[in-house]
DNA sequence: TTCTCATATAATCGGAGTTATTATCGGTCA
DNA sequence: TGACCGATAATAACTCCGATTATATGAGAA
C-alpha cells in the first residue's frame, strides 16, 4: 500500500508517522500520556519546532490531545480521522488486516453504487469519456499486469469524480486502499479479471446512457460479487 | 453550525481557521501562492512557530502545499479533507449552502441505510439500548425544542456507532452537519417531527429484531422523504 | 543542450519567557 | 465528622525569537 509518498516528506511528517503507527499498532494505548515535550526532544533528537509540528499533525488527525499540566494523551480510536489517506497507510501496518479489508468493502458497497448513479445523472461528457478510457486501458492490458490493476482502480476513482459531490472525493483513498488489497487477490483466484470485466462494462454503459438506476444496480452487483469472492 | 468548539483552541488553530475560511470562500484561489513566511509573520503578528503550526494544519487537511523556493500554494478543492469536522465548519461560512446541504444528503442517503443494516446485524444489546434511549428522548421532548433536535441527531449517530465499522465514525460529522441544517427546516415546515417520528421508530424496531434488510429499507425511506421535503 | 552554481525560500534548530489547566490545600457549611 | 467550595501553587504545554541548514529553481557558462 505504498500509495502515499508525497505526504511522508519532511521530518515532522516522518516523526508523526512513527508515533502514529505505534498508536495504531496498540503499542501506545488510548488514555496513555506520552512523555513530556522535553523528554521526547532528548529521545528523538530533533528540535522543538519539529516535534511540535509532528504532534500538531497527530492532533489534527484526532490521535492525540495536548493539555497544559496534564500532558499529551492518546485519544481513543473513535476520534481518529480514519478516512485520511495518511492514517489509512498507518493502519496498513496493523494486524487485523482482514477486518480492515471487510470494513473497507462495507464502505465501498454503500458509496460506489450511489456514486455511479450520480455519475450517470450529472457527469459531463468529458467525465464519461474518462471512465471509458480507464475501462479500455483495463480491458486491453494483459491480465496480471500492474497496469491493469491501476486501470481498474482508476475506473472506480473516475466514477467518484464524475459524481460531482465534494464529500465523495476524500473517500477515494478508501476505495483505492480496498482495491489495492482485493484486486490482486481476485486475480490470483480466477487468473484474470474473469466476469468482473463484463460487470465493469455494464456500469460503464449504464452511465453513458445516463440510466442512473441501472448504473446503481450494476455497481451493486459488481461490488457484492467481489465482496463474496473475498469474504464468502 | 457552531458544533465544533474544542478544535478552535490554540492560536495556530485560530490562524489556520482564518486562512482556511478565506480559501473556502474563494478569496484565496487554487494555485495562488500566499505571501512568504516572513511577510505573513509581519502581517499576522505571531511567531514563526505559531505560523508554521497553522500552515502545518492546513497542509494536513490538503489545503496548501509548501515547497522551498516555490512558496506555499493553495491546492485545488479536490484535495481537501472535506469530511474533517473542522473543514466542514469552515465550509459552513461559504456561499453555496444549498448545494452543500444537498451533497451532504447524498452522502447520508448512501451511508445511513447500510449503517442501519450493520447495526441490526452486529450491534450489541447495549448499542440497541442506546439507540432506543435516543428515540425515547426524541419522542418525549416537546416539539421545536433544542433537546428534541439533539436527540434526533444522537439517534442517527448511535446507529453509526452500532455498525462497528471504523470508517463510519468519521462520517458522523457529515451526518451531524446535515441534520443541523435540515431538522430545524423540517420542523418549521410541519410544526414538529410529523411523520418522521414513526419512520424513526420503524428503523429502531427493525434494528432491535435484528432484521437488517428491513432496517436498511426503513432508513432509506426516512432519509429519502426528508430529502424530498428539503429539496423537492 | 547540459551541467554548474548562485540564490531565494522553506525547514530545522535551541533557548527563554508566558499562559492555561489542574491538583492540592485550607477553610466553610451541613 | 463529612462533604463541598474557593484560593493557591505547580507543572506542562504554548508562544516567541533569531540564527542556521537544506533544497529546489533558474540563470549562466561550457
Amino acid at each position: 500500500m505504498k500509495v502515499i509518498a508525497r505526504e511522508d516528506r519532511g521530518l515532522p511528517a516522518r516523526i508523526a508517522g512513527d508515533i502514529g503507527r505505534r498508536i495504531t499498532l496498540g503499542e501506545l494505548k488510548a488514555g496513555e500520556t506520552l512523555p513530556r515535550e522535553a523528554d521526547m526532544l532528548a529521545t528523538l533528537g530533533v528540535s522543538r519546532t519539529t516535534l511540535r509540528e509532528a504532534l500538531k499533525i497527530l492532533s489534527t488527525k484526532g490521535f492525540i490531545e495536548a493539555k497544559p499540566r496534564l500532558g499529551t494523551r492518546v485519544r481513543a480510536a473513535e476520534h481518529w480521522n480514519t478516512l485520511d489517506p495518511v492514517v489509512l497507510s498507518w493502519q496498513g501496518d496493523a494486524e487485523d488486516q482482514d477486518a480492515l479489508a471487510e470494513e473497507l468493502f462495507e464502505i465501498r458497497l454503500s458509496i460506489e453504487p450511489l456514486a455511479a448513479r450520480l455519475a450517470a445523472r450529472r457527469g459531463s461528457a468529458a467525465d464519461h469519456a474518462a471512465i471509458r478510457a480507464a475501462f479500455v486501458r483495463m480491458s486491453q492490458a494483459q491480465a496480471g499486469l500492474e497496469e491493469a490493476i491501476e486501470a481498474d482502480i482508476d475506473f472506480h476513482l473516475q466514477i467518484l469524480q464524475a459524481a460531482h459531490n465534494r464529500f465523495l472525493l476524500p473517500i477515494s483513498s478508501v476505495v483505492r486502499a480496498a482495491l489495492s488489497i482485493s484486486i490482486p487477490k481476485t486475480m490470483a483466484a480466477s487468473g484474470g479479471f474473469g466476469p468482473s470485466l463484463a460487470q465493469h462494462e455494464a456500469i460503464l454503459t449504464a452511465i453513458e446512457r445516463r440510466d442512473g438506476e441501472a448504473a446503481l444496480a450494476a455497481a451493486t452487483t459488481l461490488i457484492a460479487s467481489t465482496y463474496k469472492r473475498n469474504f464468502g
